[in-house]
DNA sequence: TATGAATGAGTGTTCATTCAT
DNA sequence: CATGAATGAACACTCATTCAT
C-alpha cells in the first residue's frame, strides 16, 4: 500500500507538480482515504523525500558499479556514465523529473541530505574526465569542472524533450551524445 | 507600477516558485494592496505570461540579430548563440529560472503562444549547425536534432549552478563549452 | 494496566489538557496501540469519568470520617476538612486540576452523577459552619452559604499556585487560612 | 465587525472552551465566512490574547484608581477592591471564565505579557494588606502571601458559581466576604 | 488608481473510533 | 489481549479573486 501510494505519487508529482497535488488526489487515485495517507507517511513532504532518496541512491550504486570496473577504459566508463543516466531517466522518467524539479520542497534539513549525494553523482562523474586525463584519454588542458556541468547538462536535460515511447532509444541518443562529447562536431 | 510588479514577481517567483508566491507577498513587496494588483493584471497567471514572453521575445530577436550577420561563419554563429544564451542566463537569471521552471503553471490556451517561440529558438540553433554542415563546416553524419538538444541541454542546465556573482564570466564559460561542442574532450 | 493508563491519563491531562491530549499521546507513554486503549475503555470520556470519580469518592470518603468524629468540635472539625482538602491538591494535584478544568468535556448523562457528588462536597463543609453555628461556635448572622463558596474558593483556588516541591506545606497553609477563616485579618 | 467577532468569540470560548470552539462556529454566529475571520486576526490564539489583554488591563486600571484613592483607609480599599473583582466577574463573566480557564492555550512568547499582569492584579492586592498593617490596620502577624492567594481565591472562584442573573447582587457578596476577610467567622 | 472588506473553495493535518486478525 | 490498518469528520489556515467605494 505504501508503495501504490508511492508510485501514484510519482505520477501525479510529475503530471501537476508538487504543490498542485493534493493529498486528496493522491487518496483519490488509490481509492483510499486520507487517514491511510497519514498512517504511511507524516507529511506530504516525506512522500517527496522518500521518492527522491529512492531515485538518487539508485543512481549513485549504478555508478559506483561502473566506477569501480576494471576491466573498462575512461572512454567505456564515460559512455557507460551517460548511457545509464539516460536511461534511468528514460525509465525512471517520472522520478527523474520529480527530482529535477521539485527538490525545492523539500525542507533545509532534508535537503542537507539530498544534496551531498547529488553532488556525488556529479564527483563521480568527474573522477572519470580526471582519470581519462591521466590515463592520457582526454585532453590535459580541460576545465573538468565545467565540462562535467556541460555533460550533467546534456544528459539532465534530456528529461525536459525525451520521449519514452521509444521512438529513439536511450542507447541511440547516448551514442550521439557521447560522440559529440568525445570527438565534437567539427570535421 | 506595472513593472515594478513584473520584477517584484520574477524575484518572489523564483525565489520560492509561482504555487508558493501569493498575491499578498508580491503587493507586500511592491508595497500597495491587492486590489491594485488586479487593476494591472487580470490574473496570476497573467503576470506569469507576461514575465514568460518577455523573456522568450527578447532572447528571439538576438538569435535574430546573430543569424543574419553574414560577416560571421557557423562556426563563430554558434559561439555567439552559445555566448548570448549563457549571457541571458547570467544577466537575467531569474527570469530565466522562472521561464523554465513555471512554465507549467500557463493555461493550455497561453502555451501555444509560448511553446511556438520556445521551439523556434531551439530551431535557430538546429539552423546554424545545418548551415555549418552544408559549408562543410561540421560533420555532414551528425544527428543534428539531437545534437541541438545537447546544445541547448549544455547552455540551460547551466541556469542550475551558474553563479551570477561572476567568479567565473560567462565568456569563460563559454569558451569552455563551446570547445567542447566542437572539438570534443579526446586528444 | 487500566491504571497505568489511568494514571498516564491524569499526567497528560493536567499537563496539555483533555481535548489536546490524543490517545496515541496516552498510548505511546503506555508503549501500547490505540486498540490496546479501546479495549479498556469505551472512549476517551470514560477514562475522564474514570479519573473524576475517584476523585470525588475519595474527597467524600475523607469528609465523611471527618464529618463522623464526636471527638472533635466545629473547628477543629473546620481546620481537619481544610487541611484535608488542601492536602488532596497538594498530593493528588494532578487529579485535583484535572478534576477542576476538564469536567467541561463530560456529557450531560455522566454530568449528572458528578455534579451530586461536587455539590455534596460544598454541603458537606456548610453542614460544619450550620453546626458550629448552633453550638455557639460561629457567628449567627453567618450567610453560610456564601462564607462556604469563600472558604471552598480559599482551597480550590490553590491549585492555581500550590507548589506542590513542598517550599510551604498543606499544613503550614491549612492554619494560615483557618485562622483568617475564623479571626479574620483585622487587628 | 472585529468587535462583534471578539464578542462572539468570548460567548462562545466560554461556553464551549477554546479547543471545542472551531473558527466556524464564531464564522458562524457572525454571519461571515472563515476568511473574514482571517482578515481581522491572524491566528485563534490572536483573538484569545485580545480577550485576555483587554480583560486583565481592564483590571489592573481599576485597581490603580483605588490604590491612589487618597481618602479611603486600608479596610475601605480592600472592600473596594474585592467589590471591584466580584462586579468584573459579574459583569464580565465570560471574559472573566476565559481568563481564567483558557490562558494555557497562549504561546510561550503571548504568556511573558500576560503573565507578568496577572501577577501585578495579585501585587496590588498585597500591597494594600501590607498598607493596612504598617498603619495598624491589619493584624502583624499576617502571612501576606499566603492570605492574598487566600483572598484573590475567595474572589476568583467566585466565577465557578456567580451567578449574574442578579438574584445575589456583587455588592452583597463583596460585604459578606470582606466581613468574613476582616472579623473572621468566630464569634 | 487604489483600498478594504469579504468570499468560497481548497490545503495539509489530526484524531477518536472501528474492526478483522 | 493487543495490533495494524483504515475511516470520516473535523480543524486551522491560505489564497486568488471580486467589488463597492
Amino acid at each position: 500500500m505504501k508503495e501504490k501510494m508511492t508510485e501514484v505519487g510519482i505520477q501525479l508529482f510529475e503530471r501537476k507538480g508538487f504543490s498542485e497535488t493534493s493529498i486528496q488526489d493522491i487518496c483519490d487515485a488509490v481509492g483510499v482515504t486520507k487517514g491511510a495517507f497519514y498512517y504511511y507517511f507524516t507529511s506530504k513532504e516525506e512522500l517527496l523525500m522518500d521518492i527522491h532518496l529512492s531515485y538518487i541512491n539508485d543512481m549513485l550504486m549504478h555508478q559506483d558499479v561502473i566506477l569501480t570496473d576494471v576491466s573498462k577504459d575512461s572512454k567505456a566508463k564515460l559512455y557507460e556514465m551517460v548511457y545509464m543516466l539516460l536511461q534511468s531517466i528514460e525509465q525512471n522518467g517520472a522520478s527523474a523529473r520529480v527530482f529535477f524539479r521539485e527538490m525545492r520542497h523539500l525542507s533545509d534539513e532534508r535537503l542537507t541530505e539530498i544534496i551531498p549525494k547529488r553532488n556525488q553523482v556529479r564527483l563521480n562523474v568527474e573522477r572519470v574526465l580526471r582519470e581519462g586525463i591521466e590515463k592520457g584519454e582526454f585532453q590535459t588542458t580541460l576545465n573538468v569542472t565545467i565540462a562535467t556541468f556541460g555533460i550533467l547538462g546534456i544528459i539532465n536535460w534530456s528529461y525536459q524533450w525525451f520521449n519514452p515511447t521509444g521512438e529513439v532509444p536511450a542507447r541511440e541518443v547516448a551514442k550521439v551524445f557521447v560522440n559529440m562529447i568525445l570527438q565534437g562536431i567539427e570535421i
